[in-house]
Order: structure tokens, then sequence, then C-alpha cells
RNA sequence: GCCGGUGUGGCGGAACGGUAUACGCGGCAGUCUCAAAAACUGCUCCCUCCACAGGGUUGUGGGUUCGAAUCCCACCACCGGCACCA
């Protein structure tokens, strides 16, 4: 029993060691080695004046938290590094910088939490990101370049922004309902609220009404949409941005309301149902309600007011009632009656609609409910009418008058020129996309840079006089009355109008944490200290972002900000582009054995752990050859292990003694050049598994061999030196190369030569099986070529029709020779 | 409901309309070793078969094609976004 107990325990300690078993190298001592070598040399360090093929190649900046970089960070920056790494051996001048979002609201409840002021948690966090982790992960970052939002020299900046905006009638301030948590007594994000529940406690969230700064992201929502066009983004973030912006167009008409003086604006995305019109429902807050309401009525209205309140998305629409009072419908003078209810909301459109039950979902639920009437006014071509159910496509109209028997489109022309020549309708967008409120009653934010003035209102603290400097708060908990803990400093509250000097009082809210990350992009690559936020010479030559690479959970607020900032500031005259990245790309997640990567799970990977045990090259190459970069992976102690091998199997390939000088044969030749190809366009398209499984395949065959040439060897590093940089970097100076792998220029395809073997290839085949291929052709060298290469520039020249010949005989060859 | 995406071995995943399952993990066998670990070599989609060989297989059902995982149509499942949005 003992020994079987004893057995049991070595087999365990041997098990998890071999699971933990890094490279044979010693990289523990080639990182550091590097890394120095690169920063003493300034390798990644571009001259931002005066480079001559600018690439700007971005990546979201972390919110540094107490917990450290986790491995969905680290695989979304290194992903980004291969694709800088690539486009810098491809001849770019590569711009990658890094800084921190630090401001907000996680930092703050965070430090709460601990007791400790965010200010020194935020330092202290940052320290640890850049020195005990991203320095470590083998990017090729410009540390020159780093931004903290934090900073005053950076917020001064953020206020700036506010300030032009303001100046432009783009930042207002209104009153509107804030999320408020009774129990943790604070304001949240609406990002905090999950199904209207507090995210940290869990309590019902409440609405509250309060004074609040919007900035006008609508007057911008028609060229956020159209805009998304011309933009090289993943479609998957365009799809959303489209669903948030969310646009529709109508028409918008008067009813008249019978016996009274008043009218009821609807709108509609169907005007060709506009005969099928039985009733029109006002939303409970609709101003119309107070007026119209036949005193009978009144209690039931006021009861669905009352009960409007928790909105189920997903229930039925029923509650509501009949206000007594009928609208005249304007093309058949007919009465309906106006009914209020909660299916119908305030906050969208006109707050009230023309209910066509017969072909509108919740128009019908509604209408069975209230045993109101249903008129079926279009008919679909060709379908069998549904029995039960609503009609919402396109059809024939019928009973509607004179456009009976007109198709949907050209009823809904007819029908809107019609209410636009009568002067009571007219042709209307409505956008789903709200105003962006940026009010935090907060602490740990940039101030809004607001005076208020008793004798002149709202007035912008003056450029001059920024940054408004956050206050070193002892007290920096929210309070429970919802104003921003900087309203208890008399100190910070108190100063004098910009205008006139009297006694005046600073606005007391923080900024949102989204504008601090809306414009970072534009202040790396400019002096940080310098008298303006960017420097327009700079700016004009590395931007927009040429490649932006994060995730799919900020496509629709830091990109839409970011886009609607550069917007604004181009139209102000501050920046000559308004788009700020022409190509997106959004990485996938990592899961772990399928699940989702959180704290509740349990289980977080800590990539210091790997970059201790397997070292950053291992950990990089594994992370990326996962699966395809857009898709993500599943992370796995065993799989790095395959990885680990590749990497050792490439170091005892490249030791010196194995090289040689020898020309290599015509088969590692075309071999290396596929390689070459291959590697190439799967990096190019994010495709870094499949280029790493063609690494592999090539090392396996080159290991095969007692040596290999020095050209082999020079390519196999330079093709992986976007994935593994330390370690390649050490053998091409064991190697004795010139200059460094990283810095070497990409390998080109030989792709003549290429090409002239598989055209050998297919007349050695076509040679001895043309007595048996009935073939309606014979190839060409060029079709040969164009599939050797699967050049669409080949394609086009030689046509799509011969390729196709070509594709035909090469496959029937094939199928041929592998049947003997 | 609308929009976007994904469905391929035991697993992660490969396949510009041309040998489906590359590369890797896992598994099995072997070499080396007193033994193990490491490393290396071979095998490993499923079914029938001692073997030879044959048949089947890319979520389902149709279609186009000499040929379909790939293109088209209809459906199913899952993931993500939007949503009483008129």
């Amino acid at each position: 029993m003992a020994k079987a107990r004893r057995d049991k325990a070595r087999d365990d300690a041997q098990a998890q060691q071999a699971r933990k078993r890094g490279p044979h190298f010693d990289f523990a001592a080639i990182e550091p080695k590097w890394r120095e070598r690169w920063e003493t040399k300034g390798t990644y360090h571009p001259d931002l004046k005066r480079a001559k093929r600018p690439y700007y190649n971005l990546m979201m900046f972390p919110y540094p938290s107490a917990a450290g970089l986790h491995i969905g960070n680290v695989y979304a920056f290194i992903g980004s590094d291969v694709h800088g790494r690539w486009m810098s051996a491809r001849g770019e001048d590569v711009f990658e910088p890094m800084g921190f979002d630090a401001f907000g609201i996680h930092s703050e409840n965070f430090a709460i939490k601990q007791g400790v002021h965010p200010a020194a948690l935020t330092a202290k966090n940052v320290a640890h990101f850049r020195d005990q982790q991203l320095k470590r992960i083998g990017n090729r970052f410009d540390w020159s370049a780093e931004v903290d939002t934090t900073d005053p020299a950076y917020y001064r900046w953020t206020q700036w922004i506010f300030v032009k905006l303001f100046k432009a009638g783009l930042a207002e301030r209104r009153s509107a309902a804030v999320n408020w948590c009774p129990n943790d007594k604070t304001v949240l994000a609406d990002e905090q609220v999950i199904d209207g529940h507090c995210e940290r406690c869990g309590a019902l969230v409440e609405r509250r009404q309060l004074d609040q700064w919007f900035l006008k992201i609508t007057d911008y929502a028609e060229r956020l949409l159209a805009n998304l066009d011309s933009l090289d983004w993943s479609n998957r973030v365009k799809a959303a941005q489209r669903n948030w912006i969310g646009r529709s167009e109508g028409l918008e008409f008067s009813l008249a309301v019978a016996g009274h003086d008043a009218e009821v604006r609807v709108f509609t995305t169907r005007p060709d149902t506009i005969y099928g019109v039985t009733f029109v429902v006002l939303a409970p807050d609709h101003p119309l309600v107070d007026r119209i309401t036949a005193e009978a009525q009144r209690d039931a209205v006021t009861g669905v007011r009352a009960a409007a309140e928790p909105v189920e998305p997903d229930a039925t629409p029923t509650a509501g009632a009949f206000t007594g009072t009928y609208a005249i419908h304007p093309l058949t003078g007919k009465r309906v009656p106006i009914w209020v209810a909660d299916y119908v909301l305030m906050g969208y459109g006109t707050g009230a609609i023309m209910a066509v039950p017969a072909h509108d979902t919740r128009d019908l639920a509604f209408a069975r409910a209230h045993h109101l009437g249903v008129r079926q006014v279009v008919v679909p071509d060709g379908e069998a009418v549904p029995a039960d159910e609503a009609w919402t496509g396109a059809g024939t109209l019928v009973s509607s008058g004179e456009y009976s028997g007109l198709g949907s489109d050209e009823a809904a022309e007819r029908i809107i020129t019609r209410l636009e020549e009568a002067g009571i309708g007219k042709r209307k967008v409505h956008y789903h996309l709200r105003d962006w409120l940026i009010s935090r009653q907060r602490y740990w934010g940039p101030p809004v840079p607001i005076i208020y003035c008793p004798d002149h209102g709202a007035v912008p603290v003056p450029e001059e006089d920024l940054p408004v400097r956050l206050p070193d708060l002892e007290d920096y908990l929210p309070t429970s009355t919802g104003d921003s803990p900087l309203s208890k400093i008399p100190g910070f509250v108190a100063t004098t109008c910009p205008i006139c000097g009297k006694p005046a009082g600073r606005e007391t809210d923080v900024m949102d944490n989204f504008l601090d990350s809306a414009w970072y992009f534009l202040r790396y690559p400019s002096s940080h200290d310098s008298e303006q936020a960017w420097d327009p010479e700079t700016t004009r030559h590395w931007l927009p972002v040429k490649m932006y690479i994060g995730g799919a959970e900020h496509s629709v607020l830091h990109l839409m900000y970011a886009r609607f900032i550069t917007m604004a500031m181009h139209d102000l005259g501050h920046l000559d582009f308004d788009e700020p990245f022409t190509h997106f790309r959004a990485h996938g997640i990592i899961t772990i054995n399928g699940d989702k990567i959180s704290k509740s799970k349990g289980n977080i990977i800590n990539p210091d752990d790997y970059l201790d045990d397997y070292g950053a090259d291992t950990l990089r190459a594994y992370l990326m050859f996962m699966g395809p970069y857009e898709a993500g992976g599943d992370f796995s102690d065993r799989g790095i292990g395959g990885v680990v091998r590749f990497m050792d199997r490439v170091w005892r390939l490249c030791q010196p003694q194995r090289i040689v000088t020898a020309k290599p044969d015509r088969d590692a030749r075309r071999q290396m050049h596929e390689t070459i190809g291959r590697v190439d366009t799967d990096i190019g398209e994010l495709k870094y598994n499949t280029a790493i499984a063609t690494l592999m395949g090539w090392t396996n065959t080159l290991d095969a061999r007692k040596s290999v040439t020095a050209d082999e060897v020079r390519t196999l590093l330079t093709l992986l030196s976007p994935f593994a940089p330390f370690v390649t970097c050490e053998l091409w100076e064991r190697a004795s190369f010139p200059g460094m792998a990283v810095t070497a220029p990409w390998p080109q395809v030989d792709s003549a030569a290429l090409a002239r073997d598989v055209v050998t290839l297919i007349v050695q085949v076509d040679g001895r099986m043309r007595d048996r291929v009935e073939a309606p052709s014979a190839a060409t060298e060029a079709e040969a070529r164009a599939i050797a290469l699967g050049s669409a520039k080949v394609r086009a020249a030689v046509g799509q029709r011969t390729v196709r010949d070509a594709k035909y005989i090469v496959g029937r060859l094939i199928n041929l020779v592998t049947e003997e």
C-alpha cells in the first residue's frame, strides 16, 4: 500500500513536471540581453519627424487593474505586435506605442475597497504593468511615447477637447435620468448596470433625474453610419455599430384629435399600411395624454402610467387604456380611438404610433387583448396569407382606396408624397443612437471644465487656465446626494467668472472615462510636453492609424466615441481627417476548457507564470498557434508542449555547426519559397495559426536532414521573428549573420522559379497522361503559373475561364496519378 | 424578431471548386535507459476485414458542377450585437 502511494506521488510529480517543461535553451538569459540591446539601439523608436514610411500600429491600451495584465490582454497585444513586426520587416517605419487608461470608476471602486487612494493605486499598478509585465512579452513598444490619462499634462487636453466641443455647441447641460444604486449610494455608468441591477452589489437600480452634461453625438449619427462603408474594419464591428446607430427611415405625420384643438404626431416606417390603422397609441408619459383624456377614463389611464415603470422587453404588450378620445385618419377621415400603452416609448420617434394590428405583431397582440379592430391592407405576393399572424412583410395593397393594387414600395412613396403635399407629414429618419452622457458624480476622472456664474450661466474655463486639476482629496468617497465628492471642497468649488470676475462656482462632476480614451491615439506621436494636444505636422504624418487591433467588446462604445471625437475635431479645424482608424480588426477571445475566463469561474491565467516557465517566445508562439487570431482559441497547458518542442527543434536546427554554405537542391528551394509565400499570406490575413503550422512543417523537413543551408536558416529565422523575436535574434547572432533577425528584410518569394517548377510538374504529368485524359484544352504555362501563385493579379490577367480549365486538368491528372 | 458570425476526427483546428482531416494536442507501439523522465521514430477519421481490399464521412435536406467542406436555396443548432425602437 505504501509503495503504491509512493508510486502515485512520483507519477503525479512527473506529470506535473512534464506539464511545466519549458524549452531547453536558456530563454531566461536570452530575453533580458535582447531587451536591453533593442532599448540601447532604439530599435523600436522610429523617427517621428522624418520616418519615410510611417505605419501607425495601434492596440487598445489597458486599464491598469490591480490584478495585473491577464492572458486576454497579452493575446491581444502579441497578435497586434506580430502584425507590427511583419510590417516592419516589409520595410515600414512602424510606430507601436503603449499607455494606460487609468482613470475611471473601476480604479476608484477598487481603491475604495482597498482603502488606498486611487492615485497611489494607479501609480503602483501602472509601474507593475509596464515594468513587470508589458516589457516582458517581447512587443516592439516605443516606450518614449507612453501616455497616462491621469497625468494632468494629458487630461489638460481632455478638458480642452470638452471646451472646444462646448464652444461649438456640441456639449450641453440638460436634465436626465441617471442610474442610481441605492445600496452603494452612487451613480452608475450604463455599462455597470446589468439587467437593471447594480453590477457590484446586485441592488435594483433606480432612476434619478439630475442635471447632466451631454456630448451631442447624435448630430453625427448619419455620418457615423455612412462612413462605415468606406472603413476596412471587421465586419462584425461594423454591423454592431450599424445596429447601435439604428437608422430607420419613414414618415412622420399628424392626426387631428376629434373634439380638441390638438394633433397627434406619429412616426411609421410602413406608410403603405396606413389604411390599416385601427387605433393610435400614445406613450404613458406623452404630453398630450393629460389634455385629451376624457374624465371617465382618467383613472384607467393613470393606472397605466403608474404601472409603466419596469418594462419587461419580452412581455406581450397588453397594458393600456382608452383615453376616450378619437383621432381623425388623414386619408379616410374615419375616427380611430386613441389609447395609452406602455409598449410605446416616449424616448423614441414622436412617442406616439399609428397602430396597424394586421401588419405589426405588437399592435396585433394589443388589439387582441383589448378587442380592437384588425384591418388587413397588404397581402403577401404569391404566398398564402398567414392565418393567425400579422403579415409584416411587403406585398400588394388591398382595401387601401386609390392605392389598392400597388406594391408596398410604390404605395409608400405615393402616400408620403401626398401627405407632404397636404402639409401634414414629411419624410423622416430616426436613429436609436442617444447623446453621450459624460457626467460622473465621482472622483477619479478629469473635472468638467465649467464655471457657473450667476450672471453668465455655464462658462467654459479659459483654455490657458487648463487643466482644472483634480484636487488630492482625503475623502473621495461618493456622496449619497448624487453630488460629486468634489462638491464638498470649498477651495475647489469657489472661483470667479472668467467673463465678469464675480464669485462663481465650479462644476464638480468629472468626465466619463471613455472621453479619456476617445483621443489617446492622437496624443502618442506628439511631444507630450508641448503646448498643444497634438502636433499638426506629426499628426498629418502618422494618422489616421493604419491598423488598430482590439476587442470586439469595444465595438460600440470606445470605437464610436473615438470616431465622433475625431469627426468633431476635424470639423472644428483641428484635424484634416475625419476617421481615426482606416483598418480595424477584432481579435478573438481566449477560453479555458471552453469557458470564458472570469474571476467567478476561478480560471484566471496569470501570464507571468507562463513567461517564467516557458519564456516569452514560446508563450507568444503558442497563443498565436491556438486558432485564427480573429477567432481566439482555447488555452491549455498540454497544448503549449507542442510549441515547446517546436522551439527546441528550431534551436537545434539553427546551430552554427549544422549550417552549410551549399546551394539547396530544387525541391528544397521550392519548399522554402512555398513556405515564404504561405507564411506571408497567412500573417497578412491574421491567420497566425496556419503561418506557424507552415513553419512547423518546414522545420520538420529541414530537421530530418543532416545539414541546412545558411539561406534556409536565415529565412526560417526571419519568418519566425514576428512570433519569437528573442530566440530568433539569438540564433541569428550565433550564426554570425549581419544585423538582427527582427530588423532583417522580409524574404521574397521567387515566384518565377516556383511557377517554373509547377509548370514542369504539370508538363510531366500531362505528358504521361495525355492519352488517358479527355482534356478540353491544354494548360498553358501562364495558366499553370496562375495556379501555382494563386495570385489575383495573374488570375485577372489570364482570365477565370482558362484558369478553371487549367485547374480541371490539373485536378484530373492528380487524381489519375494517385490512382496508379 | 432583426443584424453579424460559426458548425469538419477523441480535442484545438487545416483545406484560392480538385487526394478532406495539414500543423499541434491526446492515445498506441517502438528506440534509448536498470527504470523513468526527456528526446527521437512509426501508427492513429469511422465501419467491414487476420490481411488484401471495399464502403462511408465535413450540422440536416435539396440544387448547380466532370468534381462541393467550399457556390446557391431551405432548415436546425450554437455564439455575439440590437430590441415593446413603431
